[in-house]
DNA sequence: TTCAAAATGTAAGTAACTTACAATATACTG
DNA sequence: CAGTATATTGTAAGTTACTTACATTTTGAA
């Protein structure tokens, strides 16, 4: 996707690579990462005790044609980067630097699942959902279940009958009521639970069409007829809720989404009998966000 | 928070309030927006047919130094826009489109939250939560109703007793219950709902500590001992789901990291049972992400 | 220790940005 | 409508800063 040298990671790759002099000035960059592209050359030069032509020199051992490509190549990679999301200040509070990484986890996930979404499984979903009679929303564990129930808080809106349970009883039962021209709506991060996999070949026995959110290769993504599939690694930090959890509802979002777009008419006046439907619970005095 | 000039956003501000000329470069830069950082000065001349000192000018009105800032401001503005997140290509799929829109919306969601947060209030809240006996979690409608629910589920895990019902009855008949020590936790994008403010007066009336995470000025944020308020606006796509809800939840993961971290000795051990708790129900043959 | 190759600095050459001033365009007033 | 003042714009000189060539220094191997 991206074209641009991450002029970041190049320096940590090649630390410890680079000529003495070199090496001073990338130790530099990497201690002053936001403030490197608005100094000059000869500031850089002066600052590290190296000539300024031994500054260019490491940008093109970076792969940029020279000081110009780098400063501009440098700017995108801190702004992009988690370091910069989280900031300048090392005078960072406690919580700010838990904004930061909360925050950035979610930020790099996403990325890190946009890339692997196939566009043609998503347009599949999509299409089987804008046509479906009633959805069937099955997800296990406290995160999966959520999903699974903002699911159907997505789709009802649309029209479309929607349901989740979070029991894996009632899963089951109401997988066996399903038919053709139902879907069963599988989300599970690991892919394998037991009760998750009986209710989804329930369904599929009866007629249903299968969708799965699930991890790569998974029994869940095998057993389904429309697998969306991306594998999210174990985040280290057992402190941090798992960022995983909100990209799968953001990628349910994209579907409902979707799914809205091609019954647009419809799902408007859905939408509005909705937001009418609404407006007396509030205290409420004038056009305010009132939820949605 | 940033100092940065967010040149695309300027760009457009002032839009039709440039000077001819200038005009015509501003509309050279938002065509062009990844290529622009790679041009000199002289070649954005030519292309646009007015001179370099219009270019230099362009620049200037801004608010940025000159052309040199203009470039590095512009890459930077780039990088971290929607735009670049949403890659190069003209061929984007319709899939595509959507995942740019939604992931889109929700990274400056997370970012327009970040810099409304306020730290001191956060750790307020991160206190209260980490010492509290009991925590009971309060939504209406479906979005916040699950965000509330998403609440409880992060806070059992660390041991403390969190519930969440979306009855608001039922919030009412539970805010009686509480007491000194516990917490009601009112979750609410208007802040306006009145079951929400009458179950949080409640709670207050028999000594729970009240956090709301709402809208600024609210009703429900006057009313809370500790108001966690941002202004979120409201989006104008009606049929895409709104980011706010998940940014709700990404910033309870905040809190329920920081409280983690300040009972982290007892939190391991919860932590630890309940992964063993999990391990037999999933086919499983290895170490897999078995959700959390 | 010597020699060859690599690294480095100095300074000249070049590119490109910035600024000043003259020319042109536009808006306002009588 | 004409004249005037102000704003905009282009041209070219001035300045900054980057790039390159070559001489010097350093490093590593024999």
């Amino acid at each position: 996707m991206n074209r641009v040298i991450d002029i970041i990671s190049r320096v940590r790759q090649l630390e410890q690579q680079f000529s003495k002099r070199e090496q001073l000035v990338a130790d530099f960059v990497l201690s002053n990462l936001e403030k490197v592209s608005a100094l000059s050359q000869f500031e850089i030069a002066e600052a590290t005790g190296v000539s300024v032509a031994t500054v260019n020199r490491f940008c093109v051992t970076l792969g940029c044609r020279g000081f110009r490509d780098f400063k501009i190549g440098l700017a995108q990679s801190v702004a992009v980067s988690l370091q910069y999301l989280g900031g300048s200040s090392k005078e960072s509070s406690e919580s700010e630097l838990l904004v930061t990484q909360v925050f950035g986890a979610l930020v790099d996930t996403l990325q890190l699942a946009r890339s692997q979404l196939d566009s043609i499984t998503l347009e599949k979903a999509i299409e089987a959902l804008a046509d479906s009679q009633r959805i069937a929303f099955m997800g296990v564990g406290g995160g999966s279940a959520n999903v699974a129930r903002e699911g159907a808080n997505r789709f009802f809106r649309l029209g479309i009958p929607a349901e989740a349970y979070a029991d894996g009883y009632l899963q089951r039962m109401l997988a066996s009521t399903l038919q053709s021209g139902d879907i069963v709506f599988a989300i599970s991060a690991s892919g394998e639970p037991l009760e998750l996999l009986d209710s989804v070949a329930i369904a599929r026995q009866y007629g249903a069409t299968s969708i799965a959110l699930t991890r790569v290769g998974s029994s869940l993504a095998s057993e389904c007829h429309i697998p969306i599939e991306i594998d999210i690694p174990e985040d280290q930090d057992i402190y941090k809720p798992p960022a995983s959890r909100l990209v799968f509802m953001a990628i349910v979002d994209v579907l409902a989404a979707g799914a809205a777009r091609k019954r647009s008419e419809r799902v408007k006046e859905y939408l509005r009998r909705i937001r009418t439907s609404m407006v007396s619970l509030s205290k409420d005095t004038g056009p305010k966000p009132i939820g949605d």
